[in-house]
DNA sequence: CACCCGTACTGCAAGTTGCAGTAGACTATA
DNA sequence: TATAGTCTACTGCAACTTGCAGTACGGGTG
């Protein structure tokens, strides 16, 4: 019956320490700056403000903007300690969900086209998020960052997010290539490529960067 | 009230292609082949079969082991259909989950040593899953591959999965060089390190590979 | 004045997870 | 030979999370 805190209500207690913010507010926030470390839904983001104020780690107040109300919350005193606390606890394992893999994975029931097809999504899926994080790092330079005291907080998320997209980048092409190189997707096995990337990998060598 | 097919309906399908297997091994199969491209826990694993019958994508027969019962699944025809026809339909967008870089985005809460420390856990799961993959890659070459002929398939997923894991290592590396220069967690905001990192990252350039 | 888009949410069903619980079979050790 | 521990083989349930539909106000455009 009574809920807990969880990991996400720990991020958008994070993200209340920064600034008062409205739940439409926060599930913006929440998705442009925390979507590739904890990525969560617009649903969520607007019910884990109340779950805090009920634990006493934020406060509402509303605001009349004409006819509407807007809530605001804000962070209490034991919101900002338990924050503290969150720090020293143990982290959660990371988890990777990409669709696209599984479709290489099972390529053998569908066409060389079909598991390309999955690969430019991939790709553009992932293109389109390098591109704003290389642009957000063009405004910081501008001087364009919400919260200056936190930039080099921001930056080194930054990094990992761009080591990241290339590295799938990458990845892409080099089975693009891969598969331009199939006649057809089964039954393949152990060609002589894929036996000596096998050899590469088991000696923990990277085939895509000679 | 009806289910639906979801993409883990697919992948158990996929996994029952190969060959009948009992919902205790399917969760174990899964978790062994899918956990870095979909993970799923035992749970739903166990259910995932069920559904299937309920459709008439997989048939269920009883085999006596003694006192006890074991419920192996087996795909029908009409699974195999359906699952050529699941090879062209859109894939959902990839999605990284991973604590430890929330932790690093709020590090300003707690104490060098507790980023730190986040970032050790993500390396050793990282770690774990890195020579496991190595080590199978090694058991292929040893002629050890369940589905032979999917050889060509398994290694192409298993070539993302070593360049994940090396990136992520090297950035670990990366970040506790970078945090072992900062006095404190909170307020540095634009060092002249972290401009210079932000530079490279605003022209899409690799801090990490010189 | 109608229509569309952005703001600002709520309700609900279904998907998913973690944990506790149940229970038989096999193995090592005292 | 008793018993403890581990592996096999699941099920039930509460809580967490998502996606979608629905509601409704405000501002700008034609």
């Amino acid at each position: 019956m009574p809920p807990r805190m969880t990991t996400s209500s720990y991020a958008v207690l994070a993200l209340l320490d920064l600034q008062p913010w409205t739940g439409y507010q926060l599930t913006h926030q929440a998705q442009r700056s925390l979507r590739y470390a904890w990525p969560k839904s617009e649903r969520l983001l607007y019910s884990e403000p109340k779950k805090l104020v009920e634990f006493g780690f934020a406060t509402v107040h509303q605001e009349d903007n004409g006819n509407r109300t807007r809530k605001f919350y804000t962070i209490t005193e034991e919101g900002r300690q338990v924050l503290n606390e969150w720090t020293s606890t143990r982290t959660q394992p990371p988890r990777l969900e990409i669709e696209a893999l599984l479709r290489v994975l099972f390529a053998d029931h569908g066409s060389r086209e079909d598991v390309l097809g999955a690969l430019d999504e991939l790709g553009s899926d992932i293109g389109e998020h390098h591109q704003a994080i290389v642009e957000l790092m063009g405004s910081y330079l501008d001087g364009g960052h919400p919260f200056p005291q936190r930039t080099h907080l921001s930056v080194l998320f930054a990094t990992f997010q761009i080591e990241m997209f290339k590295t799938i980048e990458r990845w892409i092409e080099f089975a693009r290539d891969e598969i331009d190189e199939w006649p057809t997707t089964q039954d393949l096995g152990m060609t002589s490529r894929t036996e000596s990337l096998a050899r590469l990998l088991a000696q923990d060598q990277s085939p895509l960067n000679p």
